[in-house]
DNA sequence: GGCTAGTAGTTGATCAGATACAGTAATAGT
DNA sequence: ACTATTACTGTATCTGATCAACTACTAGCC
């Protein structure tokens, strides 16, 4: 979703929230697979990712957590924060891994199907 | 969504349906771009278009049709089959073509952002 | 005639992902 | 004390896509 950037004019197209579904579990994954991380940290990842301008809501992003962990693709543990807030930490597991590069060469899949219908050259140059 | 061709075997993972989620509309209009058409023609051409690997419901496309419509961004008349089956044609309007213009650029934007978060060196090459 | 397949369009129920919204709780800065 | 930020969670709702039917006409085959 486009951020409005505070003073910017509003005439840029906000790219609809749903251009970007279906992809939200692939992307927390790549950014597992760097590394472990946690929710929060995760979620400024990729606001910060796109220099800001592109933002997947935290609710949506810890239901995508749930949603990995259930299906053994993450997993969870609690930090041991002795001072400060609790954190829970997310690592990707094996399963997660075989997940994410076949997610990935399906999105490049999907990216060929949608340029060919749309008759655009297509991609990052 | 693949279809399993037949006789093939069953490992090929099937892009999951949301992966297109959000575009349908902008397909349709892609479609009618180049000339008007019928609601199960667009079904096929958009079939066809990819050699039968993907395809969108029919179902799918009419309730899409009917958005379309809704909003202007297209046109439906019924045809004057005075033999054979009905047959509603769509033509595209105008502010289909703006639309269609916007959401392109929105998708190029979005192959960018999620490559980026994917560190996928994107698209068609 | 009866059967099947293909063309063409439509409806209602349901699913799942994304979001809005609200909330809890701790820490750090002023 | 107040406020912002960090961090996580739960509930309700929206929407697009799909499923599973259904109507209706045409053409080919036995």
């Amino acid at each position: 979703m486009v951020q409005n950037p505070s003073e910017s004019p509003p005439q840029s197209e906000p790219f609809a929230a749903d251009l970007l579904r279906g992809h939200t579990d692939t992307i927390v994954l790549g950014v597992l697979r760097g590394a472990e991380s946690y929710g929060f940290e995760i979620y400024k990842t990729i606001r910060d990712a796109t220099g800001g301008l592109y933002e997947i809501k935290e609710a949506t992003l810890y239901a995508t957590y749930r949603r990995l962990v259930k299906d053994g693709l993450v997993e969870a543990s609690w930090g041991d924060e002795t001072q400060g807030g609790r954190r829970k930490y997310y690592r990707i597991t094996d399963a997660g891994r075989a997940v994410y590069a076949k997610n990935v060469q399906s999105w490049t899949a999907t990216q060929r199907i949608i340029n060919t219908l749309l008759n655009v050259k297509g991609g990052t140059p």
